[in-house]
DNA sequence: TCCTAGTTAGTGTTCAATCACTAATTAAGA
DNA sequence: TCTTAATTAGTGATTGAACACTAACTAGGA
């Protein structure tokens, strides 16, 4: 029984199948039939709507890339504290890694990293804002007095990511054994310590969990 | 003319052009015609020494291991505060890496990922090690006056770490267009004025470079 | 001479991709 | 409004390339 669909429609079955599946058997074991068979189609209706295994793959950054953005516009949207900001838009970026696993499943894998050009610099693109939006927030964090001004919000920001990065890497090397976005928190807290002013600022014991 | 070689000296040439060829090609396009041709055999004489290519990986990993601990090693020996043993740790690791950028890519890889549990456990029994090697350094630091004690060793481990990393996915995104071993140190000044004592405790212009 | 590093020739499998074709859907015109 | 032409989603069969791996043979050197 064949059932027929709009190819908008197919495509975005595609698109979540492929997401499912590349946390499910890794990016670089995801084959056409395998994606096929979760959208109930057979192996060359896939080419149909990609007709390189690659463009499927840049329709799926495009579409994590518009997840991150709409996740970053609600965080930033967030009028608070500068330092408050920064940990809205970390564990939205938290969250959404745990809910989509395949996201540092893509950012690792060899298909980003050694095939497909356009993948890679789509996610990289990705992770300059992401360091941008950062580093300004560090900026205005430093410049309402939350945060000491005696080093570079750029570093600050690397050193930021870094730790989202860090916590992803181990988490998904240890088997996900641990809540990331709790953890995250802990470790973020940490980290904004070590940025803040003086010693004993007076909220060590903040408590974000 | 064929050029014979004891078992021996071919298996480190062969592992040595994995490496090589797993940092030139990625870990998951190398393969054993292209290992073959490196070192001037043909394809399946790769497979007189390594009987499986999953033996290759894994003598790789030991090898890639025994660099690690010979330079932690000697990171350690050097008898200075605990904060310059964690920069010299770390140097050392960011210099290895540098020298031999087919590590991140090994770390990054689906042999490693999904296929091959031997590697796996592998890389996760080294970083364990090294986490459990810059928090114990952590404790002594911390112990010695050198940084706060209101933290957990085993968490300024898990920032530390992320620093590495996230440096390094960094710079594997980036097409290595910085110095890894300089940027690195910089940040983990910044880091490492973070963990320290009060404010302005005195080595805030520290170089390291 | 005999052990073993290395070769030549070949197999089985896994995939992306192609091609000729069919069935469902849409739209035009009498 | 109903027939029919055009369009588009999907299929079945297959192909060709890439690769790990094997078996049987060959030659180099203590």
């Amino acid at each position: 029984m064949r059932v027929r669909k709009s190819a908008e429609a197919r495509k975005t079955e595609i698109i979540n199948a492929t997401l499912r599946l590349a946390d499910k058997l890794g990016p670089d074991r995801l084959t056409t039939e395998a994606i096929a068979d979760a959208v109930g189609l057979t192996q060359p209706g896939i080419f149909r709507h990609f007709p390189k295994k690659q463009d499927l793959w840049e329709a799926v950054a495009a579409r994590v890339g518009s997840m991150m953005e709409t996740r970053w516009e609600k965080a930033r949207t967030d009028d608070a504290l500068a330092t408050d900001r920064i940990r809205a838009l970390i564990s939205a970026q938290l969250r959404l890694i745990q809910s989509t696993p395949a996201i540092p499943a893509i950012l690792f894998s060899r298909e980003l990293h050694s095939k497909n050009k356009g993948l890679r610099s789509a996610f990289f693109g990705l992770m300059s804002r992401f360091h941008r939006l950062i580093a300004d927030l560090v900026t205005q964090a430093c410049a309402a007095g939350e945060l000491r001004n005696d080093f570079d919000p750029d570093d600050a920001a690397f050193i930021i990511i870094g730790l989202v990065q860090g916590l992803a890497v181990r988490w998904s090397i240890s088997g996900r054994n641990f809540d990331l976005t709790e953890e995250g928190s802990r470790l973020l807290e940490l980290q904004l310590k070590g940025f803040a002013l003086g010693r004993g600022s007076g909220n060590g014991e903040r408590n974000v969990s």
